[in-house]
DNA sequence: TTCATTTATTATCATAGATCAATGGAAGGA
DNA sequence: TCCTTCCATTGATCTATGATAATAAATGAA
């Protein structure tokens, strides 16, 4: 349960087994089945989660009722509207399980206390946060230079395997475009071949 | 010169005068005129900059030779290439001045002695990181489920003082549209008041 | 002030991707 | 197994925005 979370957690800083321990009792384990929520719009986010298995998306809906995948996350990954989390604002997110799922969460009171007591902590988050702007700044600016064809091939080579676990009106949702240019694409990329 | 910087350290950590005395010491004034460059694409960013005074903008080239606008800073925004700043690879960004800039200057060997000093920083610069991240998570979802005009109007609402500093056509880059989109936009717009 | 350069506007035409609609497959529940 | 629902594909339009080009306006240097 708690080797991939280990694993994740040194990879950037180090901490004692006895920083350990206390890090195990502050997160909270919690299953999620395939379609349940973690998070729905207008709650509040209440927790940061790490995927221990499984598969979940975040995402929005806008006003004419269509959904706009923010991310999604795998194994070893972590999920959170941070806004709200910090805020306590309501979010705009919705945070599905996309296979059934073992989550480990915490809590913001948890969160404070764990930084209190390991401030190593502090730059493991901000090293998280830090990757998930670059990698936002680079698809943004992606779909500002490049054609729906070229963020898909890109999409396919740098997450081939989640590709694959998601429906592709998913895929498409999180590259801003409609299912039916998605599969277009896709034919037209068979053909080339 | 210091104040303004005073003021946003101490908004969101309380630091000592003695820490601010270090953290003076470690920061480099810096001027640079309209027009010149903080970092080049291909160059490594070696600053992380506070802006006392003036307005910058981050931007990349694609293959197409087209700019594409990351983002703008205003007194008291920050700016680097932390992809670079941190991995000491070569950007893909340019950071130029648009207008007669002050600066503060850290080095990555500064930043490290100053978190070694006073972790409380650490957590400055996670939640710097942090509400960017946030800022441009909205912006990409707005170009997936906005219209152009949509977002230029939301743009002025947000930013009035600086889409009156800068150019129309870094305007139309930062919104991901073509100078001539956005004028159309701004004419259609004017004949609907 | 004048001239050169940069920036903004406007018009015409081209196109990527959206929208609407119909069909065929695949998957999950009874 | 059948049936329902969801998902993917394909075709026929439509539309917002891009590309190109010409001109006008603004800016800055001499």
């Amino acid at each position: 349960m708690f080797d991939l979370f280990h694993k994740k957690l040194t990879e950037n800083i180090s901490i004692t087994e006895e920083q350990f321990e206390l890090i195990k009792t502050l997160f909270v384990k919690k299953k999620l089945a395939k379609q349940q929520f973690l998070l729905q719009e207008g709650d509040i986010c209440r927790y940061t989660a790490f995927v221990v298995k499984g598969m979940l998306r975040t995402y929005s809906v806008d006003e004419k009722g269509v959904e706009h995948i923010l991310q999604f996350a795998q194994e070893g990954g972590w999920l959170a509207d941070l806004y709200s989390f910090f805020t306590n604002e309501p979010s705009h997110f919705n945070i599905e399980a996309l296979e059934d799922c073992q989550l480990l969460l915490i809590t913001r009171s948890s969160w404070d206390l764990l930084l209190e007591k390991i401030p190593a902590l502090e730059r493991f988050f901000r090293i998280l946060v830090q990757n998930n702007l670059v990698a936002t700044q680079r698809r943004l600016i992606g779909s500002f230079s490049e054609s729906a064809e070229e963020q898909y091939v890109k999409l396919i080579k740098m997450y081939p395997d989640c590709v694959q676990r998601v429906p592709q009106y998913m895929i498409a949702s999180y590259l801003g475009i409609t299912r039916e240019t998605l599969s277009r694409i896709r034919s037209q990329l068979s053909v080339k071949k």
